[in-house]
DNA sequence: GAGCAATCTTGTCACTGGCAAGATTGCGCG
DNA sequence: CGCGCAATCTTGCCAGTGACAAGATTGCTC
């Protein structure tokens, strides 16, 4: 597979999506075009269209594989909310591509089905995690909770891929989101 | 002022800077474009390479811009840990354009000595919001602590402008952080 | 094996950023 | 006062891009 050869490519979409997630972790959102993963893929200017439509096609593809990714990797980090919380922050740094493309709904079709879809599953795994706390008892009690998990966990993420977070938090993010999000008094 | 007739604009850099806003806001910073601002201003596509050199520069004046007004508004909330973090909310929801361009410095030159400057105003701001609280004594949890606060209001901030979040916080910016921020227990 | 749909190509257009060269204007300095 | 200079703005240009239309090629199905 991946063969390039002959007319028909053979994993077009594939090599594109893979071909846009280096571009955006090299270069950066702004850095994506259309005309240059096609000649990455070797195909013509055009064939992208095919698969995706238009930019923003492309772009709502790698957010729906991001969604189901993170849910994933909430999901494997089983019960324990702090562990869900580092892992929310690693899913952003090692999948940055997808991160910054995830939380930018003005740059693909925040209402394809498939991305909904998607982005409902990693919802539930937040959620999920979030409800092993022990709860006050009332069910606002545990949205606050969870806006509040959830943005801490998102905001570092944020920051530290912005690269604003001062250096002498280190460079492992694991262990710097750690010690963070510890002071929510899980 | 904004005097746009004669060969000399007269106030052109700021008009530029006010259409950018303009711009980010109502259409996103993928639609900004040096040309449709030229226009805008009712001059040539190439008056705005003077002022800004590129569309880096001009970003680069938005976001020098925005950590001035950041460090202005933390400062006006007092002494107050909570009330800075409702202000910072705050800032993100009324100044989106500005906050959006900040924490993208792939988009701007983050080298550039004005701007630099301007960041660390509005880091020292928040900072000395944080020193308010009653510390645990060791610098590393003032640190700690820094982080956590500002990881919470950014991430919440980020979400809100993203759209992410549920519809049952309401519509109000200001109301929703407050309830989220407390859960920080400061 | 014939037709059909999926896939990919070629060609084109409007738009953009950036550069170069030149026009216009205001301002300081003699 | 007026001369020159620097700041400001314009015109012209080029390569790159996204999107669309029309056509070529291929593989799949019946």
């Amino acid at each position: 597979m991946t063969d390039t050869r002959g007319y028909h490519h053979g994993d077009l979409r594939r090599a594109l999506l893979a071909a846009a997630l280096d571009v955006i972790e090299e270069d950066g959102q702004a850095a994506l075009s259309l005309r240059d993963l096609a000649r990455r893929a070797g195909v013509s200017h055009a064939a992208p269209a095919h698969h995706f439509g238009d930019k923003a096609g492309l772009r709502t593809a790698l957010a729906t594989q991001g969604f189901d990714l993170l849910a994933q990797e909430l999901a494997a980090a089983g019960d324990d909310l702090l562990a869900a919380g580092v892992a929310y922050v690693d899913f952003a740094v090692r999948h940055r591509a997808h991160f910054e493309v995830m939380f930018r709904p003005e740059l693909y079709r925040a209402d394809d089905p498939d991305l909904i879809a998607a982005r409902q599953r990693a919802s539930a795994a937040l959620r999920s995690q979030v409800a092993t706390l022990p709860s006050g008892g009332a069910p606002a009690d545990t949205d606050r909770d969870a806006l509040a998990a959830w943005s801490i966990a998102h905001g570092f993420a944020t920051l530290w891929l912005a690269g604003a977070l001062p250096e002498r938090v280190g460079d492992d993010p694991r262990e710097a989101a750690r010690a963070v999000l510890r002071r929510l008094g899980t």
